[in-house]
This record gives C-alpha cells, sequence and structure tokens, in this order.
RNA sequence: GCGGGAGUGGCGGAAUGGUAUACGCAUCAGUCUUAAAAACUGAGGAGGCAACUCAUACGGGUUCGACUCCCGUCUCCCGCACCA
C-alpha cells in the first residue's frame, strides 16, 4: 500500500523547489519563439479572493500549455496598489495607505504563491512605488509636451462620496453612478488635467482581431461615430451658428433651432423681451442635476430666445430656441430642428407648437406636417427640398449628393462627431501619483523638468476626516519655486486617475527596475506586444480603451521609436496595439443558501408578530409543527368565532405562532414565508430567546436567510476564501475546480459541494499512479489499443480546451482518462507500455491544470524533474481513430437500431449489415428504400423509404 | 427606445447539420459499519408492463436528418440612452 495524497505537503514542497531553482523566470531567448501572456493586475485590497483565483488560475494553466508548446513564456503580476480605498481606510483606522497597502501587498503575495503559477516574480512591479510612479508621470510629462494633456475649465463629474472627480467611463448607469462606490455623481465646474484620447477616436475604432465582439462592439458604441454634415447657419445678426447633423437631406425642413443652454450665443441672441425667461431657464437647468435632466421620457422644456436664424439652404428665418434636450458636449451644441423626421425635435415642436414640415415622403403615403402622429424616421423621397425634390433617400445617396452640393455652396461640409469624451484624469486624493505640473505666478503652468522626477508623495501627511487631499494643507510638498523663473510658486495637488497606472503597467514588468527609460528597449523588442491578455468585461470602455490609447499616444510621442527599430520587422508592430488577443472571464457568485426555518411565538400587532422566543428547526420538522398547528387551529374553529365566544377584540385571539423559511433579516425585523408563500414580518429584541433545537441558546446572528446566487459581499457572508479552500483541499483542487465547473466566460454560483468530484478525480488519480500493481495474464491486444487510443483522443481535446478557453471540457476529458485507466487497472493491460505511456501522458496533461500533484507523481514515476520542462504530448490522430464504430441507423430520420460494426465500413455493407437487422426490418415494413444516406466518419445510415 | 448575448435533466454543464443530456454535483438503491460519515458498486430525461411515444423556452420553416441554419414570439442578462 502507497501513502495517501496529501496536497497539504507536496504543494509547498513544489512551490519551494520551483522558486528555488527559478523554473519560471523568463528571460530573453531568441532561439524560441515567446508568448506574453497577461492577466489584469490585482488591487492590493486586503485579501486574495475567489474572483482573483478564477481569473488567474486558468489563465495559469494556458501560459503553461504554452510553455509546453515550446514558447518561451513570460506571464508576470503585480499590484496595481495606488487607489482610494487604501486612503478611506486610513482616515478610518488611522494606519497610512502606505502602510496599509504595503501590508496588504505582502499577505496577497504569499496567497498568490500559493496558487502555484508560473509568474515571475523578478518582475513583479508595484505602482505605487515611487520607482514606477516616477514613469507614470513622466509619461504625463510627454504627453502634455506632445500637446496630449491639457488643463480645462469644465463642467465635470464628481464623486460626493470619494470626494475626486470622475472620467465620463467611470459614471455608470442610467442614475449616473460612481463606478466604484455606486453614488450618484453630480455636476462641479473645476479646471481638471484631461488627456486628448478623442484625437485617437477613429484609430480606437480599429480593433486588433483577437479581442472579443463584444468588447469591440461596446467600445464602438462608447466611441460613438456619427457621420454627416456640418452646416453654417448664421443669426441674424450674423454671427456663424454651426450645426452638426446626420440627416443633411432634411435641412429644408428646419423650422427652428436649437442651443444648449450653456452654448456661448445664447444671451447675444436672446431679445430684451426674452432675457428673464432664458435667465430663468438657464439658472433652472443648472440647479437640476444630471438625473433629472436626461431622465428618459421627460417632458421637453425649452424657451424661445427671440431671435432668429437664416437656413442658409433656402435663406428661410427661422426661431431660436434653447433647451436642455441639446447637448453642450455634443457636435457644437446647436442643433437644427426638424420635427418631421426627428422624434425629439418633433415632441418639442409639438409641446411649443411649433411648425412641422415633412420633406420626406413615404412611396405610398401623404404626410402632411399638422396631422403627424410621430416623426417620420424612415425612408423615402426627398419633397418641399428645391431641386433635390424627387431624390430617394435609401441608401446613403441623398445624404451624399446633399453634402456635395453643400460644399460647392460653400455652406457646409462633410464631417464626424464622436460622443467619446477626453479623458479626465485629476484625481482629488492623495495617495495616487501626483501630476507633475508647477503653477507659477508668472510663468504659469510649468511642467516639472524630467530630472527632478519623481514627484514624490510627502508621507508625513495629516488625514482630514472630510475626505480633502492632504496635500493641499501640507507647506513642504504644496510651496516650490519655479524651475523656470525661481520665484515662488505651487504645486498641483491633484494626483493622476490610477487608470493612468494601469495603462502601461504591460510595459514596466518587462524590465521592473530600468532606471534609463519606463522599459528596456532590448527587453520590449523581443516581448511586446502582449499575445494574450485575460480579465473581467467591466474594463471594457475604461481600463482597456486607456491602455490602448496610451500605447498610440506613445507611439506619436516617439517613445516606441528605440525599441522598434530593434525588433524584427517581420513580427507585428510592438506600438500599435498592447494586446493582440484578449479573454473576458466570468465572474463567481455566491452559493445560494436557504434560509434557516424558524417557529417564533410572540404576539401579534397589526400585521407584525412581536417574537420573544424562536426555535430553530430543521425543514421537514418545520413542516410538521406546521401541520400539526393547522391541525389544532382547525379543531378550535374559526378565530373569529372564538372572538366572539371569549367577548375578545377582533384578532386579538389570532395565532400567536408563525414557522417559515427566513428569507430576510436584519437586526430586528425578521421576514419568513411560510410553507403556503405567504410572508409574515416579525420583530425580534434584544430580548428575544432563540434556541435550537437541542434547546440551546444561539445569538440571532446564527440564523441564515435565504440568498440567491449573488455578487459576493461581506455583508451577505457568501463570500469564499481561497485560503481555507488551499488549506482544506489543496491548491491543485482549487484550480481544478475552477476551471471545470463553469464556462470560464460565464462563471457562475459557487457550489461547495461540487468540489468533492475534483478532490475525488485526484484522489483516484494518485491512487492510480502510485498502487496499480500489474495484473497477471497476458493483455487483450484489442484492449492495449483501445487504451492507447483513448489517450490520444484525450491528448487532442485537452489540447483544443486549452486553446480555447474550453477548461471544463479539457478537465473532464482529463477524467475520463481516469476513468478509463481505473478500470483498465483490473486488467493485464495494467503494467504493459501502453499503461506506462498512458500514465505518462495523463500527468503531462495534467500538468497545466493542477502543477503539484503533476510534479509529485512525475517523480514518483521516476521521470528527471521537471515535468513543467516536458513538451506537451502529440497527438497522433492514426492511434486516436476508433477501429470499431456504433452504426447507427435510422428510418426516415428516426434513430432505430444501434449496431456494432468494424471502422470503414462502405456504404454497400453499412446497408446489407442494416436491413439484417430486425429492428430495422420492422421500420422498412417490406417497404422499397427510396434513399440513403450514409456518413462513414460519424458511423450514420439513413434509410428512406 | 437602440444595440448585443443567452434559454438543454433537480444543479453546473457536453455535443464540426449526423447516437441529445459527455464529465461532475446532488439524489436513490446496495456493500462495508453497532451507527453515521467516508469509500466502493449500481441506477437514473419524462411517460408506458411493453412495443413505443414525447423531450434542447414557444410557434413555424429549410433538410434524408436541426440544440445547431432561417423567420416570428416569449423570458432573462449585459451595454448605451434626448448623442442631433
Amino acid at each position: 500500500m502507497s501513502e495517501k495524497y496529501v496536497p497539504q505537503e507536496i504543494e509547498p514542497k513544489w512551490q519551494a523547489r520551483w522558486e528555488a531553482d527559478g523554473l519560471y523566470r523568463s528571460r530573453i531567448d531568441h532561439s524560441r519563439p515567446k508568448h506574453y501572456a497577461l492577466t489584469m493586475l490585482p488591487y492590493p485590497s486586503g485579501d486574495l479572493h475567489i474572483g482573483h483565483w478564477y481569473a488567474m488560475a486558468p489563465s495559469d494553466a494556458r501560459a503553461r500549455y504554452m510553455r509546453m508548446r515550446g514558447y518561451n513564456v513570460l506571464f508576470p503580476m503585480g499590484f496595481d496598489a495606488f487607489g482610494l480605498p487604501a486612503e478611506n481606510a486610513a482616515i478610518k483606522n488611522r494606519t497610512h495607505p502606505k502602510v496599509w497597502t504595503y501590508a496588504n501587498i505582502e499577505r496577497m503575495r504569499k496567497q498568490l504563491r500559493s496558487m502555484g503559477a508560473i509568474f515571475d516574480w523578478e518582475r513583479e512591479v508595484v505602482s505605487s512605488d515611487p520607482e514606477y510612479y516616477r514613469w507614470t508621470q513622466w509619461f504625463f510629462l510627454k504627453f502634455y509636451e506632445n500637446g496630449l494633456a491639457y488643463r480645462q475649465r469644465a463642467s465635470v463629474d464628481f464623486c460626493p462620496n470619494c470626494n475626486t472627480t470622475l472620467a465620463r467611463e467611470q459614471v455608470w448607469g442610467e442614475d449616473r453612478h460612481c463606478e466604484r462606490c455606486g453614488t450618484p455623481v453630480i455636476k462641479k465646474e473645476l479646471e481638471q488635467w484631461f488627456f486628448r484620447i478623442t484625437n485617437y477616436a477613429e484609430e480606437l475604432l480599429q480593433h486588433p482581431e483577437g479581442w472579443p465582439e463584444k468588447v469591440k462592439l461596446m467600445q464602438t458604441n462608447w466611441i460613438g461615430r456619427s457621420e454627416g454634415a456640418q452646416v453654417t447657419f448664421h443669426t441674424e445678426q450674423g454671427d456663424p451658428l454651426p450645426v452638426f447633423t446626420t440627416r443633411p437631406d432634411t435641412l429644408w425642413g428646419a423650422t427652428f433651432m436649437v442651443l444648449a443652454p450653456e452654448h456661448p450665443l445664447v444671451m447675444k441672441v436672446t431679445t430684451p423681451e426674452q432675457r428673464s425667461a432664458v435667465e430663468a431657464y438657464i439658472a433652472q437647468t443648472q440647479r437640476q442635476s444630471e438625473i433629472e435632466r436626461t431622465a428618459a421620457d421627460k417632458e421637453k422644456t425649452g424657451v424661445f430666445t427671440g431671435g432668429y436664424a437664416i437656413n442658409p439652404v433656402n435663406q428661410e428665418r427661422i426661431p431660436i430656441w434653447i433647451a436642455d434636450y441639446v447637448l453642450i458636449t455634443y457636435g457644437s451644441g446647436a442643433i437644427m430642428a426638424v420635427p418631421a423626421h426627428d422624434e425629439r425635435d418633433f415632441a418639442f415642436a409639438r409641446q411649443f407648437g411649433l411648425p412641422v414640415r415633412v420633406v420626406i415622403q413615404p412611396e405610398g403615403e401623404r404626410l402632411e406636417g399638422e396631422r403627424l402622429a410621430e416623426a417620420f424616421v424612415g425612408d423615402g423621397v426627398m419633397v418641399n427640398s428645391a431641386h433635390f425634390d424627387g431624390t430617394p433617400t435609401a441608401g446613403r445617396e441623398a445624404i451624399n449628393r446633399v453634402i456635395e452640393w453643400l460644399e460647392a455652396q460653400g455652406i457646409g461640409k462633410c464631417a464626424v462627431t464622436y460622443r467619446l469624451r477626453d479623458w479626465l484624469i485629476s484625481r482629488q486624493r492623495y495617495w495616487g501619483a501626483p501630476i507633475p505640473i508647477i503653477y507659477c505666478p508668472t510663468c504659469g503652468i510649468v511642467p516639472v523638468p524630467e530630472d527632478q522626477l519623481p514627484v514624490l508623495l510627502p508621507e508625513d501627511v495629516e488625514f482630514m476626516p472630510t475626505g480633502q487631499s492632504p496635500l493641499k494643507y501640507h507647506p513642504a510638498f504644496l510651496n516650490t519655486t519655479c524651475p523656470r523663473c525661481g520665484s515662488q510658486a505651487q504645486r498641483e495637488t491633484d494626483t493622476m486617475d490610477t487608470f493612468m497606472c494601469s495603462s502601461w503597467y504591460q510595459l514596466r514588468y518587462l524590465s521592473p527596475h530600468y532606471d534609463k527609460a519606463p522599459f528596456d528597449p532590448d527587453e520590449a523588442a523581443y516581448w511586446l506586444p502582449v499575445d494574450q491578455y485575460t480579465g473581467g468585461i467591466e474594463h471594457a470602455t475604461m481600463h482597456l480603451m486607456y491602455t490602448r490609447f496610451f500605447t498610440k499616444a506613445m507611439r506619436d510621442c516617439g517613445i516606441y521609436k528605440e525599441a522598434a527599430s530593434r525588433r524584427d520587422p517581420k513580427l507585428p508592430p510592438i506600438d500599435h496595439e498592447p494586446m493582440l488577443a484578449l479573454y473576458n472571464q466570468g465572474m463567481i457568485l455566491g452559493e445560494p443558501m436557504e434560509g434557516s426555518y424558524i417557529a417564533a411565538f410572540g404576539a401579534w400587532q397589526a400585521e407584525t408578530l412581536h417574537v420573544h422566543k424562536v426555535v430553530v428547526l430543521d425543514e421537514a420538522a418545520a413542516k410538521a409543527m406546521q401541520e400539526a398547528e393547522h391541525t389544532a387551529n382547525t379543531l378550535l374553529g374559526s378565530v373569529s368565532e372564538m372572538e366572539r365566544a371569549f367577548g375578545m377584540a377582533e384578532g386579538e385571539a389570532r395565532m400567536n405562532t408563525a414557522i417559515g423559511e427566513i428569507i430576510k433579516r436584519n437586526e430586528n425585523v425578521i421576514v419568513i414565508e411560510r410553507f403556503d408563500g405567504s410572508q409574515v414580518t416579525l420583530e425580534v429584541t434584544a430580548e428575544t430567546q432563540v434556541v435550537d433545537r437541542a434547546g440551546n441558546s444561539v445569538p440571532i446572528e446564527s440564523l441564515r436567510y435565504r440568498l440567491g446566487a449573488e455578487k459576493m459581499s461581506k455583508s451577505k457572508g457568501n463570500v469564499v476564501a481561497p485560503d481555507q479552500l488551499v488549506a482544506q483541499y489543496g491548491a491543485d483542487a482549487v484550480r481544478g475546480y475552477l476551471m471545470f465547473a463553469f464556462r470560464w466566460e460565464s462563471g457562475g454560483p459557487w457550489d461547495s459541494q461540487g468540489i468533492q468530484g475534483v478532490v475525488r478525480w485526484l484522489n483516484d488519480v494518485w491512487a492510480v499512479v502510485t498502487d496499480s500493481p500489474p495484473v497477471p495474464g497476458a493483455a487483450d491486444e484489442r484492449a492495449v489499443r483501445a487504451l492507447r487510443r483513448k489517450v490520444h483522443q484525450v491528448i487532442h481535446r485537452v489540447g483544443e480546451g486549452l486553446e480555447t478557453f474550453s477548461f471544463n471540457t479539457a478537465v473532464a476529458a482529463l477524467m475520463e482518462l481516469k476513468n478509463t485507466l481505473m478500470a483498465a487497472r483490473k486488467t493485464p493491460v495494467c503494467g504493459t507500455p501502453a499503461w506506462q505511456e498512458a500514465i505518462r501522458t495523463l500527468l503531462l496533461l495534467m500538468a497545466p491544470f493542477t502543477p503539484h500533484i503533476a510534479e509529485e507523481l512525475w517523480q514518483r514515476i521516476g521521470e528527471p524533474y521537471s515535468i513543467h520542462n516536458q513538451p506537451f504530448p502529440a497527438y497522433d490522430p492514426e492511434v486516436a481513430k476508433e477501429e470499431e464504430i456504433t452504426l447507427v441507423v435510422s428510418v426516415n430520420g428516426k434513430l432505430r437500431a444501434r449496431l456494432q460494426a468494424p471502422a470503414g465500413l462502405s456504404e454497400s455493407e453499412a446497408v446489407a449489415l442494416a436491413l439484417a437487422a430486425p429492428e430495422v426490418q420492422k421500420h422498412i415494413n417490406g417497404g422499397a428504400i427510396k434513399k440513403v444516406i450514409y456518413v462513414a466518419e460519424r458511423g450514420m445510415l439513413n434509410l428512406v423509404i
């Protein structure tokens, strides 16, 4: 008998050995193709979460597979260490963010090592290290030098909980809440730093091929490209008033103009009579929150300015209104309103009795402006449009012709507008990279000279309970001299959005301690770009847009020049896209839980039971008790009768017991669901006694409430701690389970029982490898071939699974191979060379998934260290080919027989075999066969009669 | 409202237009045990004694053959949302 599988012993042993040997160190090696695998770096929030494991372990398995395929693999890990939680913890616990952050990093490093991943720790980066953020600041300066960073006063989104501004991408949802904390944002007028990501709008629409359609689509929608024309109207006073329209073919239908309330020309066009109304409307707009302003189905509001504009296509004089449905941030902040053919303009026109003029007539209909029930946005023929009358609008033909004409007339031109806004990077927080800018009373905005980087975050700071940045109150940081003129000046106190740090971390991994540039050009020339990136979908329009922008902006600042010049020009460019392929994994949700079943005793007050005692039951006991109570209730007769009989007030005698499952619980209110589905609210107090079935008192907090598959959170008590799982089952089992239990892209609810299946698999593998004494007797040739066949089929399926991120099917195939071996173990096949080969192959195939047990067993079967330097087993389709098939016979498409037959059967042989089978004969029933469909490679025969 | 994705056993999930439900969890039965757990063996989509019939959200269609392709409907999830 051999010893048992004890992962707690073998896992730390091999981790230490791999570490000591530098087994996974990644160095430039031009003789081998490289593979840069990258997974989104974690924020050091304290403990490694099961979600981190879910994101990283399968990525690691795939990186290991690429290694076995002969690639020189780089799979680094680091920490996105600047950010708000550290600062909030500082305010709450009086711990310095740095202390908090670095303690967390220390803990998470240890936890990450327990995963047994091939992370090359010599390349680790921590974005809050000065040697890292020095370069984050350097990038800011480069972008500033190249006109890609600018400071502007603007109405920006501000999170009142985080006490800082946010970029447009970081405001989510219908209620416009902060991406991080969920608080609805407010608007503030502030002077802030922006990056010109909009310069790259067009280029960002061109995505790398290896990106998921979903992300490409989300980014494309976010960028929001609209093609159309810019047409210059004029106010009556002669000021040009350009508008953007996607429908220049409706220009003749413009019956009024609308400006955004913030539009610079508003006061100029406003007549004295309308002045007070306009001012009142502007004031009202400013008071309203963004949510109120953009609420769906909101009635249109607006005010006439008294001014008029001239439509350049027909010299018509049309009134100018202001309305909040026109946004100053999009296009030119002014529109021509064509109510007949635009839903919003139509609603506005109806609201204020403005004229509606049809300029597109659909085929077979005759629309009239006054009678229109809704705007007509379909295709038709242009009418009331001077010499364009009769032009069909289907396709882009009409639009193109009008644009051509507008250009010829000099009143408009082809134009493209984007929804994308520039990236606001200023954050009014301490724990981030300071923006390297100095404000001098004489020189103005002065960038910190490169040789003075990094602008260090002072550590002796006082955190304001108000959440105000302590940098504002730190004289030594704040006060400095102007690098240009030497006079007294002040530093910028805002720090940079932490998405800045993560926009280029893939470059710092290449040479984390290089001090001449953000990255070593030799390393970059070899490793870039990232071949496979993995991470969550939630970054689709944030991090994943920013890092693409960064790469392109860096290229235009010449930062890649040297590295690119040292690179083989036949390889993909390194300065075009940061990541060639991307895969989004899903999320692990909490395990659904039943609520506790209880019987509560107390006194009714209206609909609420005031409880003095709670008894915890199991479901069956609760049900039994409910029935007993029901019986008792029936015996007593109707409650109201009883009340009458005893002269009681109505409701007084109602049952004072409630039995059911807890579905909600907070400090003093419990909601239970009875077996009939009705709900009861219970009120509990500190005096309420809670006892289990044995009569022991238990705390009220121990009562569980029903929980669906929801996002894990401490407050819901559904968090799964990987450390605990590793201690209990081992890292290999946790890795294996995470890869086996879900489709990686979907994720799903955790199932604490499900891991047993993986544990059994590993135990069986252990037993089959360490304890399979040869069975005497001559091995059957066919059985040997069958084993080899299975092995090769599994090689194929595992390789395929790893290629396509179908980790679940790959593990399933490995379980099947184990099952096959378990069965063969009892036969003379056990001990044959084919058996040895099968064991070797099983271990090699398992190595990417469960690296520790694979290494341990590899050693135990006498193979040389390390299994992780072995090539992936080669697949031989000839060996994998079935020699016997199940001929599936259908008659008229309905399955009638399954017949064993040798592979490679000809059609006539197959038909003869089928006709000989009585169950087939029965269904043919003497009829003539009209058609035969035979799929040899599938073993499928269909007889049509 | 616009755009995208998904509906398969009690559950997680498999299935290049060709044997639906692989693999696993849970369940049930048996072995072992004083007992329980673990472990092991076996059963299993539904209905029917059986022959068979019906099952991949629903309704149509294409095809010798549809979970897979096409059309329509319903439900759920995600993104955007007065973007001119």
